[in-house]
DNA sequence: CTGTTAGCGCCTTCAC
DNA sequence: GTGAAGGCGCTAACAG
């Protein structure tokens, strides 16, 4: 075994055959001869031949590379989303590199420099809750990489997005308890700046109006949705004895007030039934009676990196808006009881 | 704004300065004057050049670069010790490429490929639960490239490694319950031809053994630790109705045979004590009760890149092995209860 | 301080 | 089917 350097000049030599013929064999191109091509990838194998990507990336042009920047992959939303981003990079020959904006401009800003300096083939990205210019994405379209914001939509030149119908998922989880029998429901909405959580807020309005039990002002509270939050509301809520359903905009604070409400005598979800977003499976472990609206995460990967694809391989940058269907999982908070 | 293949040459003939020197102000070097270098910079900027790192990386035959092989960035334990691993190659002006091998050999083989082609300067890799050879690491090795492993330390030539003392924690875990009170431990063991799994059953034993309680072997099992397996023995242990604690092996079994311990209305921590390693803090907010051993992840990342940087630095790679300790965390079950 | 020269390793016309 | 030649964009001697 060789200390590695070893390039196609070496196996050239060895060989006698030229190097670009050795190129062309390790490439395997139809225009090199079944033998020669053999003999090739065998001495390379011998020598310990290893692809040198940098050199055939600068001369193609091309890094076969999808950029993914992800505001905190330890989020079950984020991974899963990346789990489908991963799959059909892989199945369609390209590679992922994957970088964490920790929510800060800042950092995004390093990482997006970081991707532009080593050409990746296009972007996918998930912008952080600090970000409101869009200065540091335009190197992307400067080279001809495309670009795909996925969960969070932007109105960015050309690039598409990915997202999923917060009226409409917020709308079904509302429409779900109150079919399930619940008429005093609260909405555990998120800072009302952002358009995500006034269009969950407003999905939650339209299903209670649809079945006339009508807006109560009482019933919503607007905070970060912080494991504290969640214990606060829920202490309100104890007060307003009414109470029989929560929809909260994210499982945090979901999953801290049913902790909470158990913790005073409250029964889930007899006394009081809850739906929250993309609980991590963890959570279904401990708390079955947690009702989940599911973002379409792998979906969403999925579909964003095709899109992305698609666009790399065409070389175009058409605007696509995608709009992907929610989905509800009702638990059955029996499973371990009936044995 | 230009098309962005903008070069050194551009601003070069643009300026009629040498494109080395352009170069060398790009690089702030000191060895080009102040007001050149500005005016450079300027043009720069103007032009809306951006450095490709590909030829860069090429030429200086280094690329700034750390891999990362992590087996799922989804797992807590992991992805806090991504975060550790960020942090400090950030601050050592390194990258970071982190790649999920999803325990399959498979999928790493072809990952370390990738990332040995595009030459990143060093790697942090925890093998998968499937890898037993490490031929695919060779390559590392072969250009120059320290390894360092994390959390599953391996024999392989000189790489180093950073881990943790898993029967010291096992041990700690179990005397802790002890020192509760609790007289019938039993421990949720993993698959006993993993070295890990065997240290920290010999923890456990070790601890039973100190304070003159002996080892009984029905109290031990072994499994894969997964959810089903923690319902299953838990259903065992309700059958044995003198066991008062669990040392599980890993968080997910410990978690859900706490659920399944409560549902048949045994009492946690009153009736059975039980310590998991690396819970989630999800985990934590909706049980309080379960103790944790913390691996030490966050500073397990900052040690092993701390470590591999130093060799990449010093172009060596000298064989070390370090364990760092671990952390009992207890927690409060009545944080939420005396309001 | 700046310019000249050469080449990192690979791929791709263009010949033959 | 194979070889020759040139260059992707950048940097590192070596001069001056």
């Amino acid at each position: 075994m060789n200390t590695g350097k070893v390039t196609i000049h070496d196996i050239s030599k060895a060989l006698n055959i030229d190097s670009s013929t050795v190129s062309r064999a390790l490439n395997n191109s139809v225009r090199v001869s079944k033998t020669t091509k053999e003999k090739i990838l065998a001495k390379a194998k011998e020598l310990g031949y290893q692809r040198n990507s940098l050199a055939s990336n600068l001369r193609t042009n091309k890094t076969n590379t999808i950029g993914v920047v992800v505001p905190r992959i330890s989020r079950h939303f984020f991974s899963t989303v990346i789990a489908g981003i991963e799959e059909t990079a892989y199945d369609n020959g390209y590679n992922v590199v994957i970088c964490q904006s920790l929510e800060q401009l800042k950092r995004e800003q390093i990482i997006t420099e970081t991707l532009v300096s080593n050409r990746v083939d296009g972007l996918l990205i998930s912008i952080s809750m600090q970000t409101t210019s869009f200065e540091h994405l335009e190197a992307f379209e400067g080279y001809g990489a495309p670009i795909v914001f996925y969960d969070r939509p932007c109105n960015f030149k050309n690039s598409s997005s990915v997202s999923i119908d917060d009226f409409e998922a917020s709308f079904k989880a509302t429409e779900h308890l109150i079919l399930q029998g619940c008429n005093h429901i609260v909405h555990f909405g998120g800072p009302q700046d952002i358009t995500l959580y006034q269009n969950r807020k407003e999905g939650y309005k339209a299903a209670l109006v649809k079945h006339g039990l009508g807006y109560n002002p009482d019933y919503f509270f607007s905070t970060k949705l912080s494991e504290e939050d969640g214990v606060a509301m829920a202490k309100k809520i104890v007060k307003f004895s009414t109470v029989d359903g929560i929809v909260s905009a994210n499982d945090t604070a979901a999953i801290s007030a049913m902790r909470y409400l158990k913790s005073v005598g409250k029964h889930i979800p007899k006394d009081i039934a809850v739906v929250g977003f993309n609980n991590d499976p963890i959570s279904a472990v401990i708390e079955p009676s947690l009702t989940t609206i599911n973002q379409a995460d792998f979906n969403m990967g999925k579909k964003a990196t095709m899109i992305l694809i698609e666009q790399i391989k065409n070389n175009r940058t058409t605007r696509l808006s995608v709009v992907l269907e929610s989905e509800l999982i009702v638990r059955d908070s029996s499973k371990y009881k009936n044995d």
